[in-house]
RNA sequence: GCCGAUGUAGCUCAGUUGGCCAGAGCAGCUGAUUUGUAAUCAGCUGGUCGGGGGUUCGAAUCCCUCCAUCGGCUCCA
């Protein structure tokens, strides 16, 4: 007998070689049922795999992400099946279960599948699935795994096998499909009641742009269909929040392609919305002790040598501005903090004045490869909120606290609360790849590390993500389906101050480098307000919509009174307009509505009588009448809430 | 940049296997209506069917090419 151990802590005695789906059978039937896989002793294994010691054991039902992963990697294997069955001769790459569903990489040699082949492979699927077919797990050596592919001629998955290590090779069977795979799998196929396989991409082998592209299909699997509905009908809402979508419909942001591609054009609103942020960072900073300045948009290109970034980008930049000069040559600026680093170096600098903090709406132009242009998320022409602070080493930790700080106000202030803060460190195994020495890169990344646990980040560590001149934390945010983009970033920088040759005179008299930390808590302004009309589907909350109320006059007649509220409000520091379109009532309370207007205001002879206006606040209908001064009272207070 | 898809009026979309002057709704303009909590009615304007080239008696529709957009991959100072 063997003692199991469950997760509040029981004990039960089971038979040496009983499994995971035994001892789900023994609690209930039903549980029986409806687990997908369990972890044994902190290893995640199917339901069939026989256990032979004292063992702690969690069994997983859909809920767990640990199920829905065996779940979606069981899926893989069945569309690979249901592929080999379609496309005889088809080879394959990997086919991992993914956040939310599964892809398979697959190589249908001369054959193109495209999105109008999905459906067919999805019947496929199904017709499989329902045949019940049992995961088969069947270890095997090395030279029996090779021979089996280099048969097959799947030189994909020999060079998978190639790499890994005789004794841990393992096959999984699933009717006529046999997959290198290390498992684990579901106990049978016909618990995979729905499927979808929700897009097809090209997709480098092994990530790597020199191999040859495979041809990756998405989807994702469920074990009820009213799941997939569920699924399939929140794609849909969170679509319907496309900040590009948005930003057309709201009147916020457009491209122009006589402009040129990544180049957004930021209408009145979407500029009112974004200046509206600027003025509330540039409050936070000058609290926080940073100094505004101002650079141009071009600098020389001995600017960009003496930084290296021309050596390391320039090849892939917008090319070099020429003059009438002859052999004059300027860049558009990539990044800001070369200029800042030249005003640093506009004065000796004494230890004491440390830390110094130069802050700059800066404008910068990268030339992103024309496939990853992405709405106002990646572009070719952005505002960073940018900052550079130059300190002392021992003043990094500090310095990294108020910027977390920052980050933190801004996320709660805009209600961001699912983020994750991820901290990239060096590669330990390829250290020459950075620069700075050793001691300054323990240093700055046990300072990041600390400052994070300090602060209470729920924090993911990243190994060889850190740039090649500093360690850095990012603040990553997804967007309306899921897609994670960086916003905030707190970068140390050992390297700039080193080519600018940066100086400061140390109690000692001596001069020493001081640290550079880029910071930008919002990342762009583009990003930023892209990842907000996501968040918010264009409701924006109350002190950053760029129409806060709206007054509608029952008929011509209360025009006059219209115009008298409108001038209390903006008296009042609200931003109102007046809807005097000659319509009716009712289609001009549905298109304030739709552009998402927080407060409607109807005013008619009722309202002109009392000196009353009818309150209608977005999305919630009817809210009664009041007094001009009360509703200013209660608008301002509400701001006064917002941004506490 | 790479793989795949898409591109018809300001917006959202119809346009059967290539065949009369390319359609609708919304928006816009004109007029009527003077409106009480999510679309008042009528008329009018508006498109070199993404650009260029080709096949054909004839192309929005087929082919080539370029551009842009979308989904990914690579990249992201």
């Amino acid at each position: 007998m063997i003692n199991i151990t469950f997760p509040d802590g029981g004990i039960r005695q089971y038979e040496k070689g009983t499994t995971p789906y035994d001892i789900a059978h023994s609690i209930s039937p039903r549980l029986a049922q409806d687990v997908l896989a369990a972890t044994v002793n902190g290893k995640v294994v199917e339901l069939g795999r026989p256990i032979n010691e004292d063992s702690t054991l969690m069994l997983h039902k859909w809920e767990d992400q640990q199920a829905k992963s065996t779940f979606w990697h069981s899926s893989s294997h069945l569309m690979a099946e249901a592929l080999e069955l379609l496309y005889p001769g088809i080879k394959f790459g990997i086919g991992p279960s993914i956040e939310t569903g599964f892809y398979y990489d697959v190589d249908p040699g001369e054959k193109t599948i495209t999105e109008a082949d999905l459906k067919k492979i999805e019947d496929k699927m199904l017709e499989l699935a329902r045949e019940k077919q049992h995961f088969v797990r069947r270890e095997v050596s090395k030279d029996e795994a090779m021979k089996t592919y280099t048969e097959k001629g799947d030189q994909y998955k020999c060079e998978l096998i190639r790499d890994l290590e005789d004794g841990t090779i393992s096959f999984y069977t699933n009717g006529s499909f046999t997959d290198l795979c290390r498992g684990p799998h579901l106990n049978d196929t016909s618990v995979i009641k729905a499927v979808k396989l929700t897009s097809i991409a090209g997709a480098y082998w092994r990530g790597n742009e020199k191999n040859k592209m495979l041809t990756r299909i998405y989807g994702v699997t469920f074990p009820q269909k009213k799941l997939l509905d569920e699924y399939l009908v929140l794609m849909e809402e969170a679509k319907k929040r496309d900040h590009r979508k948005l930003g057309k419909e709201l009147e916020l942001f457009a491209f122009s392609q006589r402009v040129g591609q990544g180049l957004p054009l930021w209408l009145p609103k979407g500029a009112q919305l974004r200046e509206r942020l600027e003025n509330f960072l540039k409050n936070v900073q000058k609290k926080g002790g940073y100094l505004p300045v101002i650079t141009p948009h071009i600098g020389q290109k001995e600017l960009y040598v003496t930084s290296g970034h021309y050596a390391k980008y320039g090849a892939d930049s917008f090319q070099p501005i020429h003059t009438p000069q002859e052999g004059e040559e300027f860049l558009l600026k990539p990044m800001n903090c070369p200029h800042h680093c030249e005003i640093y170096r506009t004065k000796p600098r004494s230890y004491k004045d440390l830390p110094i903090r130069f802050a700059e709406f800066g404008t910068v132009y990268r030339y992103e490869q024309s496939g990853e242009l992405h709405g106002l998320t990646r572009v070719r022409g952005f505002t960073q909120d940018d900052a550079h602070i130059f300190c002392r080493q021992d003043q990094i930790k500090e310095e990294f606290n108020k910027v977390i700080d920052i980050v933190l106000y801004i996320f709660k202030t805009l209600d961001f609360k699912d983020y994750t803060a991820q901290i990239s460190l060096r590669d330990p195994n390829n250290k020459e790849k950075y620069i700075g020495t050793d001691e300054n890169w323990e240093k700055a990344e046990r300072a990041i590390i600390e400052s994070a646990e300090e602060k209470g980040l729920k924090t993911v560590v990243e190994l060889g993500e850190a740039a090649f001149y500093g360690p850095k934390l990012d603040f990553m945010v997804k967007d309306a389906i899921g897609r994670k983009w960086q916003l905030g970033t707190i970068q140390v920088d050992y390297n700039l101050p080193e080519r600018f040759e940066l100086e400061y005179v140390g109690a000692d008299d001596k001069k020493y480098r001081p640290v550079m930390i880029h910071r930008a808590p919002f990342g762009s302004m583009e990003r930023f307000v892209a990842v907000l009309i996501e968040h918010t589907g264009g409701k924006f909350p109350l002190w950053l919509a760029p129409e806060q109320a709206v007054i509608l006059p029952v008929s011509e007649k209360y025009n006059d009174y219209a115009k008298k509220v409108v001038d209390l409000l903006t008296n009042n520091d609200i931003r109102a307009s007046i809807d005097d379109r000659n319509e009716t009532i009712g289609k001009k309370i549905r298109e304030n509505e739709l552009k998402r207007i927080p407060f409607i205001l109807i005013v008619g002879e009722k309202e002109e009588d009392s000196g009353m206006v009818s309150v209608r606040k977005q999305g919630e209908g009817d809210k009664g009448t009041m007094s001009i001064v009360d509703f200013a009272g209660l608008i301002n207070n509400e701001i006064k809430k917002q941004i506490e």
